[in-house]
Parts: C-alpha cells; sequence; structure tokens
DNA sequence: TTGTATGCGTTATCAA
DNA sequence: TTGATAACGCATACAA
C-alpha cells in the first residue's frame, strides 16, 4: 500500500489536517510541527496523491495539450516551448495527439478536460471538424487555440502573423529578382493553410510579382514532389515557388532536383516554419522562423488570466530567414 | 456545475448505484432501466468524472509515456506507432517530454505516476542519471522501457537490435566496396549511443572492413558537421562513414557537401533510424529503419501482462533502406 | 494554531 | 436486481 497523509500524520504525531497543511502550506502551522510533518514525509517516502488532490480542489496543475500530428515537425518544436515556459515548476504538460482526425481529437479534447486539466491548448485538426467539441469543452476549462484555429470566433487563438510572414517573403523575392511566383499549398481544412492561401495574392501584388493560379494538395513532402510536376506541365516555370510550409517547400526542392533544375539558378524557392531541416536541405531552405516561444508565453498567459474577458487572437510577428534557396552566389 | 451521476440518477429515477452499474455494465441491471439510465445520461450530456473513478478504482485506462527529447524526430514516429496500438478505444496515451535533463525526467515520471497511469514507457534520458526515478517507480506502476535503457537489468526494455542493424550496414558497406570505416557517434549517456559505438567494431571486422578510431561527439546535426572537420584533420578519409543516428548523418552530409568531397563518389554515408529526412537527404541517406510498430505493440504486451514475469529484452529485427549514400549510380 | 467532521464523484460492499 | 452506505485520499469549514 503507498504512504498516503494519514501515515505521515501519524508518524508525526499530528492530525491529518495538520499535516495537509504543514505540506500544502495553505495555512499557517507551528513551526516545530512544520518541521516535524516534512521530516516524517520525507522519511516516510510520501508523495501527495494527485487524483484525490484534483478531486477535493478541482484543480491538477495541469496543462492539455492536444496537437493534430506530433511527427508535424512544427508541433515538437512548440511542445518544448511551452514546456520551457511552465518551467520546472509543479506544473505539468500533458501532451496528446489526434491523429489528425477530428473524432480523435475530440476524444483526446474529452479525456483531458475529465482529467481535470487546468486549462487546454489545442491546435485544431479542422477549420469546421474541430469546432464542436472545442467550442463546447471551452465552457468547462479555458481554451485556448494555438496554430490554427477553427471557425467559431469565440475562442482565443495565438499564432503566427501569416500577413506579415507573406509580406516578408514576397518582398524578400521582390527584391532578388522575382517578377512571377506560384503558391504550393494545401486543400486541408487547416486555417493556416487557408490564411496562407488568402494573403498570398494580395501580398504579392503589393510588391509587384505576378502571380498564377496556386497549386494546391495534401500536406507533405509528397506533395511537393508532384507540385513540381504539375509546375512543369503548366508551361514556363515562375521565378519563385512560395510553399505554405517547410515540408512542401523540401518535397518541391527534390522535385526540382530530379527533374535536373537547379535552385535558385533557375527556381527560387521559400518553405515556412523554419522546422529544422530547413537549413539542412540542399540548397538549405530560405523560409519563415515562426516566434515558437513567444506563442508559447501567450498562450499560458491566455489560459491563466481571469476568466470572462474578451475573446483574444494573437499574431506574433515572424522573422524571415534567408539562405541559398533565394539567394544566388 | 456539471452534470454528475446523481443528476442522472435522479432523472432515471434510480439510484446512484443501480446508475453507476447501468453506465459502467460492472453489475447486471434491469433491462428497462438500463434504458432509461443510458437515455438521461445522454440526455443531460453526463460525461464521467475520471479524476473520482480513479481514485475509487485505482484506474485511469491510462499510459504514460515520457521521451528525453520530443523534437528529436525519432519520437514523434514511435508515438504514433503507439497510439496506433492504443486503437481509438478508451485508452489515452499522456506524453512528457524530459527536456533531455534526468531531474526534469524524474518530475515528469512522478507526475505520471501521481496521476494514476496503468503503465509507463519511458524512452531514459541517462544509462546512469535515469536509474533511480525509473528502478523506484517500477515497483508502484508497471514500467518498460523503449528504445533506451538504463543500466538496472531488472526492469523492461523494448527497442531494435543495434547489433542486427550494424551487421546490415557493415554488411551493405562491404558489399559496395568500401574497405575502411569510421563511426561518427556520441558521448551521450543514451544507451542506444552506447551500444551502437560497442557493436561497431565486431560488425565491421566480421565483414572485412578496417576502422579507426570512432569519433564522438554531441547528439544532433551540428555535431555531424563538425565530424567532418575532425575526419579531415586525421589525414585520408576513410570509405564509409557510419553515423549512429541520422541527425548526426545528416550533419555529415551537409559537411561533406561544404568541403567539395563528393558523397557516394568519394566517401559513402549511412545513418540509424530513418527518420522521415533522411530520404529527403541530398543525397538521399542510406539507413536503418526501426520497426516502430512493432516496438510499440512489444511495449504495450509488456504492460498488460500480468505481473512478476521475468524481465524481458526485447530487441527487433531492423531493416536496411538502401539509397544514394551509399550506392554509384 | 490545531483537531473534528464533512464532502469532492465515483464505485464497492452489504442488505434487502 | 436494487438501494443505502461506506470508502478512495485529500483539503477545507467550522469549532475549539
Amino acid at each position: 500500500m503507498r504512504v498516503t497523509i494519514r501515515d505521515v500524520a501519524r508518524a508525526a504525531g499530528v492530525s491529518v489536517s495538520t499535516a495537509s497543511r504543514a505540506l500544502t502550506g495553505a495555512r499557517p502551522v507551528g513551526e516545530q510541527i512544520a518541521v516535524r510533518v516534512r521530516d516524517a514525509a520525507t522519511a516516510l517516502g510520501y508523495r501527495q496523491n494527485r487524483v484525490a488532490s484534483a478531486l477535493r480542489t478541482q484543480r491538477t496543475d495541469t496543462i492539455g495539450m492536444v496537437v493534430p500530428q506530433i511527427s508535424n515537425p512544427f508541433y515538437p518544436v512548440l511542445v518544448e516551448a511551452i514546456e520551457r515556459c511552465l518551467g520546472d515548476d509543479n506544473r505539468q504538460l500533458l501532451l496528446c495527439d489526434a491523429q489528425r482526425d477530428a473524432t480523435v481529437e475530440s476524444s483526446r479534447i474529452h479525456a483531458l478536460a475529465d482529467r481535470q486539466v487546468d486549462g487546454l491548448i489545442v491546435a485544431p485538426v479542422s477549420t469546421v471538424a474541430s469546432a464542436a467539441a472545442l467550442t463546447s469543452i471551452a465552457g468547462e476549462v479555458p481554451v485556448v487555440q494555438v496554430d490554427r484555429s477553427v471557425a467559431d470566433t469565440a475562442l482565443d487563438w495565438v499564432g503566427v502573423d501569416d500577413v506579415a510572414g507573406l509580406r516578408l517573403l514576397t518582398e524578400h523575392l521582390a527584391q532578388v529578382g522575382a517578377r512571377t511566383a506560384v503558391l504550393v499549398g494545401t486543400v486541408s481544412e487547416s486555417s493556416a493553410g487557408r490564411t496562407r492561401l488568402a494573403e498570398f495574392g494580395p501580398a504579392a501584388a503589393r510588391h509587384g510579382l505576378s502571380t498564377a493560379e496556386p497549386l494546391l494538395g495534401a500536406y507533405g513532402v509528397e506533395w511537393g514532389v508532384r507540385a513540381v510536376d504539375e509546375l512543369r506541365e503548366r508551361g514556363p516555370l515562375p521565378d519563385a515557388v512560395v510553399c505554405v510550409n517547410d515540408e512542401i517547400a523540401l518535397g518541391v526542392l527534390q522535385g526540382l532536383r530530379a527533374a535536373g533544375i537547379s535552385v535558385p539558378g533557375e527556381v527560387v524557392v521559400t518553405g515556412f516554419d523554419d522546422n529544422g531541416f530547413a537549413a539542412l536541405a540542399d540548397p538549405p531552405l530560405t523560409t519563415v522562423r515562426q516566434p515558437h516561444q513567444q506563442i508559447a508565453a501567450e498562450c499560458l498567459r491566455l489560459l491563466d488570466r481571469p476568466r470572462g474577458g474578451p475573446t483574444r487572437r494573437i499574431a506574433l510577428a515572424p522573422t524571415l530567414v534567408v539562405r541559398a534557396s533565394t539567394t544566388l552566389r
């Protein structure tokens, strides 16, 4: 049997409530007694039963997080940023994967809520399919969306400023002499993809880039590879290929290499996210780095603020990372 | 206030205990009543309070997992494999990151145990520093180590068969005509690195490869880049550079490219893990693919088996993935 | 400041 | 089969 607070109390010769107070520090306790209790606790190897404590206090000092797919390299970095913000104090992060499926996502969200997490950070799988579960759970526990968001505007969101990101990219492309650009994006239901798609045209126009119809496919490297084929079938290549994320861009680079098209000689290519492998590509990929640490900090700030405030949408400025995929030697 | 089982019982006109039985199916219940209770539950939107249930039953239908660093791309893939095994039934995976720090790791392990997870899957940060927390917690909850392991032999472990992996690699290298090989590894405390280091020499010898002193550094791409410098300072390059993981190998490829050394023309390079970016490297990286799904399945099988059996160490056979980094056109 | 008693929501035990 | 009641381990209102 595990050692409970009763064992500690008995060993210290005090009541259970005094032991509890001495250990949690909720209320003042006699100097002597406090020491006796703490000594007894360490001597017996007492660890609080968090389940019982949670049932009583309705708090768990635990944040839940649900990501659409942990093997998408953007999320591990974000997770680590959040961990860093939580510090090594007593708050924990419990992470769940939604397997890119809104049904699974709903199950994970409820699982975490049912375990009384104090807050929930969710990057929704789908703009539409994720809305119901997220909106309903937001009535029970503080929820903040990160990276992606659902259509429901009553939910807080923190992410990168896609408009600013695309402005940085198109500005840079214009500077390196590109005149035509095409976007390679996704047909997915993720909001980030949508926003970048919607903002690409205006941003390009603002910097004098002419654009063709965007190419849309599935998320992932494979789609980037195939997008090159589609691009070539269309006729002459554009000066620049702008990808909505690094995975697709890496695929595009691979496809272009396979086709014997030189980057940045014949086309320049950009990504989005700076996922850690962008720097390793051949050529290294120019991309937009997300402000992970700031995003993480804002998420926690929103979760911790008192309930009932106005809905916030916080878009944080990214930075441009120029590498060889857009710069001629 | 959230709806509890009392509300359901009242709405269905039965006692709380009957409602509980009807919902959990723990004991038989009248046909009529069962329907009434279930209808009332759905009508009211009842969801079981898992915390209260856990306190009472000592079970949570939850598996905890601790990885040393989630941004190491090996782990997300493993996490997804485990999720797949758990299925979308009612069992959940709760994931924690140890920030490559045994102290943090210990805190995470206890956090999960304190939340009454039914089992714990841990990839220990360190062979030595992780041992204490892991061994002690194994007395409270079923624990299985994955990928890495601590020195304590009383703990179950599931991972890849490193010996087989190195045999596949050295055999392949001999086949493509390599005569000399050098290992680029890590000085880290991780057991996988150690084993691969220890097994490299014998495996190479078995296939007639002569080896030089291994190069050891920190985990990560940067070390791979620097390892190339160290290699060149030593004098003539070996025929083959064998890296203990893909991250290092990607760094080596980058370093070689920067130095104008052709791969596979002048040197061939291999990785280990097949981390998803290996295929994207230039040239695509020959590597050893871990049997993620099998590893995941074995972990869960070990966790679910009755306690008290003998300690198991399960090494699963990997497969060789031959790509252009070792094959001349 | 300390102790007693109660309840968090659920399930298990025991009678009926 | 059903219902009343106790108990899981802890924290708090209240009394002393």
